[in-house]
DNA sequence: AATTCCAGAGAACAGTTGTTAACTGCATGG
DNA sequence: CCATGCAGTTAACAACTGTTCTCTGGAATT
């Protein structure tokens, strides 16, 4: 199913990869909506024309973005949530799942979190419907769980919309920490996953009443 | 205690405001970080050095506005959280209060849910600093319910944040209704309200047995 | 009434932006 | 091997940006 590139396409990929790379770099310290095509070529060392050879604006680079940056993410959510072992185990295993995620692609993270609700339509719509797809997928493994007996379908997803969310939250929270001074780093760290555990512990038993 | 300011002080003021107004109605289809100084003094219709008497830069307007956009929010949220009424009745309450805020200063709504995690270091900081406040008030409101009986400190303000989080998170939502095709409208604030109905029962219910 | 103060105006600055057009050189397919 | 395609270059454009300095008119102070 997959072709050898040839040596002319792979060399177009690797600069729109640079591009990508470029925009995500600089996005640590501004928004989409002000993020200028010649700064980005600039970035990349290739003349300012050549960014319409992969895009049509900076808008529709920050759409690929949420692709880069959400798209592979669906097989570890599937997996997170389908992990087995206790409760408890499972809370502080989601977590630890998400703060190494956040040390990995911290771009990435602060990305999403800053343009879900930035100045940029397209992405903001990108972004929607990705976590859209994300909620739907928390839904199903919700499901196969017997705690979900004789749960309708709305509430099993707005259960998974606020799953959601809650990760994302506690993803940003990680960033913070990651960002703030490098001494209180760690006991930062600690403390913002003592929260989400709590907050996720006090979900999950809400979800295990809410049929009373 | 209030002075009647002179003539000179009031018009200073009124057209500090007016460079207020006019960078959040241009803030509705872009982010802080590209907003520029000039395109702000030119919605207003005065020279562009005549915004220096006003703000150092635009980060400065946008601390501003953080202040003008929650600051004013605190004795509602105090209101909002000690309502009587039995526990169905206070969680549609909220939701309506919120929806009818949402419906009032929507563009509030908007710059604080879009700068949030913005480009802006000191604008983040001063709505973070806000948030607390407000998660701070809330644990207060949370520790007079006789619910809140043998909880920690640390819990209290967990579910505190909590709250803080699914009400900006519901605001959000109610904006995104009221920006979509003006048909569907109606029927898209009725499913956020529903929504957000469910979720706060469901955080409702955890807190009940929180202790168990 | 004379003086000081200061919000805003005006002009100019060097530097930036997105977009256009015509080009070059090299990998590709006939 | 030669003709075509196309990623990236070069040059130029009008428009825009933040910031500085100088000036002005009228309110505030004395």
């Amino acid at each position: 199913m997959s072709h050898t590139l040839g040596i002319r396409q792979a060399q177009k990929q690797k600069t729109r990869q640079a591009l990508l790379d470029a925009a995500l770099a600089l996005l640590e310290e501004q928004s989409l909506s002000s993020l200028g095509l010649r700064e980005v070529t600039r970035a990349v060392g290739v003349a300012p024309t050549a960014f319409y050879r992969h895009f049509r604006s900076t808008a529709d680079l920050g759409v690929a973005l949420v692709e880069e940056a959400l798209g592979s993410l669906h097989p570890m959510i599937r997996t997170t949530v389908s992990t087995t072992g206790d409760r408890e185990e499972r809370v502080t295993r989601t977590i630890d799942l998400i703060a190494r995620h956040v040390d990995g692609y911290p771009a990435h993270v602060r990305f999403i979190a800053r343009e879900r609700h930035g100045g940029v339509q397209p992405v903001r719509e990108a972004i929607r419907d990705q976590l859209a797809r994300f909620a739907e997928e928390v839904k199903d493994e919700l499901a196969k769980d017997p705690v979900s007996e004789g749960w309708s379908e709305d509430d099993l997803l707005m259960l998974a919309h606020l799953y959601v969310d809650q990760m994302l939250s506690t993803a940003s929270l990680f960033l913070e920490a990651l960002e703030g001074p490098r001494e209180a780093r760690p006991e930062r760290t600690r403390q913002v996953a003592q929260l989400a555990a709590r907050q996720m512990r006090l979900i999950g038993l809400g979800r295990h009443h809410w049929l009373d």
